[in-house]
DNA sequence: CCGCCTCCTTGAACGCGTTCAACTAGTGAC
DNA sequence: GTCACTAGTTGAACGCGTTCAAGGAGGCGG
């Protein structure tokens, strides 16, 4: 069986996983098997969307897109390293979807709501098997885990959608907490995340009734972070984050 | 599965894990099947903590045990259902713990300290591989999830600790508050486990900087419901709180 | 042209969790 | 006593993710 070339394949895409700098090696091979490299990627993803997680074996997967099982464990160190292209491909998504809002939209509410909404859609079409997916993030030495160095640069991508949040809004925030903030926001929308995946109501009601409830919240708690009264709870805060953060 | 046939004599489904309470079998061979049930989830409970819960195959649980690989599965579904004992036992280890303290101590915030810190010990000899444990009870769907009705009864157990933290201390809270405090007590405990499961600092400090810093907060809030002025801001939550709950 | 190095590919094999048809033996009804 | 019933037990077998020794095949120095 000879590996099937894909039409249209970027050769100068970035290689997500570990990308061994070759040196002097042949460049058509090595664009061969990037070619290769893709196309088990796309072949996992397509099965996963139609089967399921579990249900799609790396079995499916060499055969479907015409390799040996052994190839894909060339490429990808494991049946989970796949799943960090659909992340990627979430991203990107998620970003698209709250781009127009957030460039015409000033209002600090209103952005966050929106972006918190479009997250929770593009996971949508995910959701069945998004646990098991979850699963595998769950677990701290895993690569898939969101605060994983493998993870960094979807992290710092997700965290800057909600930096453009903050710094894009009218919202007057007090300075020390502006810095804070997105990062903050980012580990709420894990937290929404997290809820969503264990939501098992119709259309994943109860997710969105917890984002429109707790917006107006978020958003009143920034305003009074201006308060001089409160400036010793803000700081004291501020300080336990850093505290907590301190490696050591 | 279970085993064949007879599916009209036990209209009742019974439970696969708590002991089922079957109507009129013999009373010696269930007894004696109890001691097969404990001796697998004992020799399991031992191996795991010894190995490590991925080393420990389900072969060696059975070889070790003295009876084949197949009779574990009869009474357990799979090898997660046995990590359930080792929630339960840990659960009565956090409770033991922080009972002298919760007998004498009557400030809310030492009791919720108190309580915190004994949970983090309680687990602490697990550590290095609750991280495993916690990827299976991270799956929505499986019945080690915290949330799962299967887990009902140790979730119960540990808000019980939580309940007994409010209301045996010499706080004043506001009487709407009080009654959802255990819970949230409970859930913001689960958040301090999600953080130790990730915490790799030595001894994993930072998790407890994290409990020290933070119970002052807690506690500064909760005394902050009696206001007047945050009445509507506490109401709001609390709506917002069941409103997420609802059902539907 | 020839080796040779290196990237790429192969598929059998391994150990795992899990299943299942078959078997054993204690129990209750007659 | 006998016999049907069934909780309890067995271990081979299955399909899975993963590994690995072996084998191409393109490019480069000679």
């Amino acid at each position: 069986m000879r590996p099937v070339t894909t039409p249209a394949a970027d050769p100068e895409k970035p290689e997500p996983d570990a990308a061994p700098p070759r040196s002097r090696a042949g460049a058509a091979r090595r664009e061969r098997g990037e070619q290769t490299r893709q196309l088990i990627l796309e072949t996992a993803l397509r099965l996963f969307r139609e089967r399921g997680y579990t249900e799609t074996t790396m079995r499916a997967i060499a055969k479907e897109a015409g390799v040996a099982v052994g190839n894909a464990y060339y490429y990808f160190d494991s049946k989970e390293h796949l799943i960090q292209g659909f992340y990627d491909r979430n991203q990107v998504v998620h970003r698209a979807a709250v781009a127009p809002l957030l460039a015409t939209e000033r209002d600090f509410a209103a952005r966050l709501r929106g972006a918190l909404h479009a997250g929770i859609e593009a996971n949508q079409p995910y959701h069945s098997f998004a646990a098991t997916f979850f699963k595998s993030a769950a677990e701290p030495t895993s690569p898939l885990s969101p605060f994983s160095s493998a993870s960094s640069p979807a992290r710092e991508a997700a965290i800057a959608i909600f930096r453009d949040v903050v710094e894009g809004s009218d919202a007057k925030v007090d300075p020390e907490l502006r810095a804070a903030l997105p990062e903050l926001l980012w580990l709420s929308w894990m937290g929404v995340i997290l809820f969503w995946v264990y939501d098992s109501s119709p259309d994943q009601r109860r997710t969105k009734r917890l984002i429109d409830g707790a917006v107006p919240l978020v958003d009143r708690l920034v305003s009074l972070s201006r308060l001089r009264v409160l400036r010793p709870a803000l700081r004291q805060v501020l300080a336990l984050i850093k505290d907590v953060q301190r490696d050591d």
